[in-house]
RNA sequence: GCCUGGGUGGUGGAACCGGUAGACACAAGGGACUUAAAAUCCCUUGGGGCUUGCCCCCGUGCGGGUUCGAUUCCCGCCCCAGGCACCA
């Protein structure tokens, strides 16, 4: 009776049974060591896509590699479920983002399941959720208190399509994350985190966690931007005051000519008020502005500048120095104004020219004269020695660097000081599906919170949608209107709601708890889970979730919830799925729907496939041969089974013990040798690849045995231990047709709750091994020896060999390099 | 410009600590079974050479070096992908 492999019914049969038997949740226990296993969340845009089917595979091999070696494993799934798409898809549907989300939840969920996931399902809860975004406001009271949430007027990221702010975080090359549209500044009044304040921290961690990818590690570095430097005070020439640059280039304070303002810079007006250049600036300023909005993503501007008509001094030469606005200075970075050194700076140097500004040269090469300022064609950025800089002239640019600043702080001018290029996180939306800021506006008393017994504040569902896009909040009366917590008079709600951000910076510790409506985490079960041991996700959130989650867990354990610095110990960034070179997507028309290839092929050859094709950490190169390559090899694995089930079912799987012949014992060997093997490369490298080619190498040599004639009572238990190996090594991979065939076999027990295997080192030593055997470093014979040969005899063996001799005739020998059981090469 | 990765057959990839380069697949070609097809199974498959041997030479982006031996380590280049960037 030969059963054909139907996936489609071997699934559904198997994935009920886990799900009767809860298979795969989990509590807390002390006994055995916890494994905290984590995908990043999906988006509940609709459908899964390959992207998420080869997240989520390589996750449930690890998450059921481990339950098997005796692990308590968490690995849950939820939903990322606030975000703009709810809205543009319920404005078009003429729906809700709420019906919208929660259907899509629905349909995923389903997905996911007929794919096999292991997961708990019963921790799973959406970030949409009244019962999940109560604690994010309670989370941001009590910031606000400790100061790290607040309030400030700023210039902020503004996509006019997305109707909203963004974070610096989510503009690329000048445009929005998610749209693509140019973004523009626009001054508006916004909730910040003070993510600056746990800049160090953040930044001393990412030598702190050696299971992340170091790519990662230095995007978010780069991303942080350390360098040290020092602030000088510039006093103003004609007036109180004084202008204060950043700069890493202390030692050139002598060759400071000329000084560059950015042109947002507070005291451009000033400057120039009165004088006869002031038309010239307002006007270069407002151009300046513009100029930065459209051309930031294209070419570097041509340097330009434009003179204030003020001066200031030079604190160490004391000579008056005009003020200039330059185009190309931001404000944003340092103090917005910049000591030009036109000698040792290339852009003030450009600047200088252009404008017939002096040029002093004060440092030069250690090992050479100083050139004249006037031959220079381009400005000498390398450090040197310092020239013609007073007291400090003869020191090294280091020296100086530190002398000059300790110099200028004696007298109230100056400080050394590390500038950072990360800033604080604008969390303000001007979005309606997302978790409402908990903040009440009083005319008497400003902005108040929301007190805690008040929360949650609830995202009202029962408004209409605008079709323009815009939120709805600003104009619904029912929400806005709310009295002053503080007096009692008449207030309005905040209507912006939370960045999507913030609801992903702290899920992970959501998941481990068990109460989901007394308290926001459950210290001790958080304390038992967190933190993620491995986080699996793709590398697009290298510097935005990765790091917001970060700083938000430190938050969250300086607030007293929980005790991790680090949110996840290991980091792996798997590749993404691409199909035809490029990324899967709607507009190139090259999208593969798992839905279909679960139902042509099962989920079973699907995951196979995901796993078999590249390590995770490479982009996989979608191929529908690869599919069918897979599913044939599920095939063969089906038959081995199918087609000698019962004499299978009766072998007792051989144990090492009594003597087998010499191709029974060679099988014996390869089947604890994959063993080891898979087992590696599972556990050390997630190269899953490869340990699917070991187990098809061993599937391969139980087919050859097979071909050969039972010529011994051994023959049927040795190929029956073979074959168990084969579904316990691949069941993590493979659960399904594994279970089906496991159970066929004869096992009571599900493969779920079977031990993973253990090699045996006895088993993996053969008699003879193979010697390979070089002359001059070529490859000229191989022998087979007995595996404990003494180096003297491989020595002996292989200089007799025939092909050898050969290649020796008429030589002296000179040497003999021996690799004991590997290799001998003969230097002649 | 700076910082990460990476470059191996027709293709995806393997070679884990410096020791048989190309495992395992895919594709291609040939064959078996079949009335035929599908499915399955077997063989060949980096390039070149002749004396066709379980032979020889070449071959892991390019050029050098270290070593008995280099895809692997070092130096100098080239190319590709990603990140940062008028950052003072």
């Amino acid at each position: 009776m030969n059963l054909k492999y139907s996936p489609r019914s071997i699934e559904n049969k198997w994935q009920s049974v886990w799900e009767q038997e809860g298979a795969f949740a989990v509590r807390e226990d002390p006994e055995r060591e916890k494994y905290y296993l984590l995908e990043m969340f999906p988006y509940p845009s609709g459908r899964i896509h390959m992207g998420h089917v080869r997240n989520y595979s390589i996750g449930d091999v690890v998450a059921r590699f481990l339950r098997m070696q005796g692990y308590n494993v968490l690995h849950p799934m939820g939903w990322d479920a606030f975000g703009m798409p709810a809205e543009n898809a319920a404005i078009k549907a003429k729906t809700h983002p709420a019906k919208w989300t929660y259907d899509n939840i629905d349909y995923m969920r389903s997905q996911l399941k007929k794919l096999g996931f292991s997961y708990d399902w019963s921790r799973e809860f959406a970030t949409c959720d009244v019962s999940y975004y109560r604690w994010e406001q309670l989370f941001f009271l009590k910031m606000y208190e400790k100061g790290l949430a607040y309030r400030r007027s700023a210039y902020v990221n503004w996509c006019e399509t997305c109707q909203t702010v963004l974070a610096n975080e989510q503009v690329e090359d000048g445009a929005c994350w998610r749209c693509d549209q140019a973004v523009v500044q626009k001054q508006m009044e916004q909730w910040f985190f003070r993510i600056t304040d746990y800049v160090e921290e953040l930044l001393d961690y990412t030598y702190k966690l050696p299971g992340w990818p170091e790519r990662v590690l230095t995007m978010q570095q780069n991303w942080i931007g350390k360098s040290f430097g020092s602030k000088i005070h510039f006093p103003l020439a004609d007036r109180e005051g004084s202008l204060t640059v950043f700069t890493t280039r202390a030692d050139t304070l002598f060759g400071a000519t000329f000084m560059s303002l950015a042109p947002e810079h507070p005291l451009v007006a000033e400057l120039c008020s009165g004088k006869p250049e002031q038309a010239g600036v307002l006007e270069f300023v407002e151009k300046a502005k513009l100029a930065k909005r459209s051309d930031r993503e294209t070419e570097i501007l041509e340097k330009e500048g434009v003179f204030t008509g003020s001066f200031c001094i030079n604190p160490v030469t004391q000579r008056r120095i005009p003020v200039y606005i330059a185009n190309f200075v931001v404000m944003e970075y340092g103090t917005g104004a910049v000591m030009a050194v036109p000698a040792h700076d290339q852009r003030d140097f450009e600047l200088a020219r252009k404008y017939d500004l002096p040029v002093k040269l004060v440092i030069k090469p250690a090992d050479a004269e100083p050139v004249a300022a006037e031959s220079l064609t381009q400005a000498d950025e390398e450090d040197g020695v310092l020239v013609d800089s007073g007291p400090f002239t003869g020191m090294t640019s280091a020296e100086a660097r530190e002398a000059v600043t300790r110099h200028l702080a004696e007298k109230g001018l100056g400080e050394l000081t590390v500038q950072y290029r990360l800033r604080d996180w604008g969390i303000s939306r001007q979005r309606y599906w997302g978790a409402p800021i908990p903040i009440i506006y009083c005319e008497s008393c400003g902005a108040v919170p929301v007190p805690e017994a008040d929360l949650p504040v609830v995202l009202p569902t029962e408004v209409a949608m605008l079709e323009n896009g815009a939120s709805p909040l600003p104009s619904y009366e029912p929400f806005v209107k709310a009295a002053c917590p503080r007096c009692k008079g008449p207030g309005r709600r905040e209507t912006d709601t939370m960045d999507t951000f913030v609801e992903s910076s702290w899920y992970f510790a959501r998941f481990a708890c068990a109460d989901h409506d007394r308290s926001p985490l459950d210290f001790e079960r958080v304390k038992y889970w967190m933190p993620v041991n491995q986080y699996i996700g793709g590398i697009e959130h290298a510097v935005l979730h990765l790091l917001y989650s970060r700083f938000f867990t430190k938050v969250l354990r300086d607030l007293g919830y929980l005790e991790a610095d680090e949110p996840f110990m290991n980091l792996l960034t798997q590749g993404m799925v691409i199909k035809d070179g490029s990324k899967m997507s709607k507009s190139k028309g090259n999208v593969v729907d798992p839905d279909e290839m679960v139902e042509n092929y099962g989920a079973d050859t699907v995951r196979l496939f995901c796993l078999f094709a590249a390590p995770p950490e490479k982009d996989l190169e979608w191929s529908a041969q690869g599919v069918e390559g897979a599913a044939r090899f599920l095939g063969r694995v089906w038959r081995l089974v199918a087609d000698h089930r019962d004499a299978l079912r009766e072998a007792v799987p051989y144990d090492g013990n009594g003597s087998i012949g010499r191709d029974l014992s060679g099988l014996h060997r390869k089947t604890h040798g994959t063993i080891k093997k898979v087992t590696d490369d599972i556990r050390d490298r997630f190269h899953f690849n490869t340990a699917i080619a070991a187990v098809m190498e061993l599937v391969n040599q139980i087919y050859q045995t097979l071909d050969s004639k039972p010529v011994d009572e051994a023959f049927w238990p040795v190929v029956r231990e073979a074959v168990d190996a084969v579904l316990l090594l691949i069941s993590p991979i493979v659960p399904h047709i594994t279970e089906e065939l496991w159970r066929q076999l004869g096992h009571a027990e599900t493969l779920v709750r079977t031990p993973w295997p253990a090699w045996r080192e006895d088993a993996l030593k053969a008699e003879e091994i193979l010697v390979v055997v070089q002359v001059n470093g070529k490859l000229r014979s191989r022998l087979v020896i007995a595996a404990d040969a003494t180096e003297e005899q491989m020595r002996k063996a292989a200089v007799e060999d025939r092909r050898v001799q050969e290649f020796v005739a008429g030589k002296t020998i000179r040497k003999i390099v021996t690799v004991p059981g590997k290799l001998i090469n003969i230097v002649v």
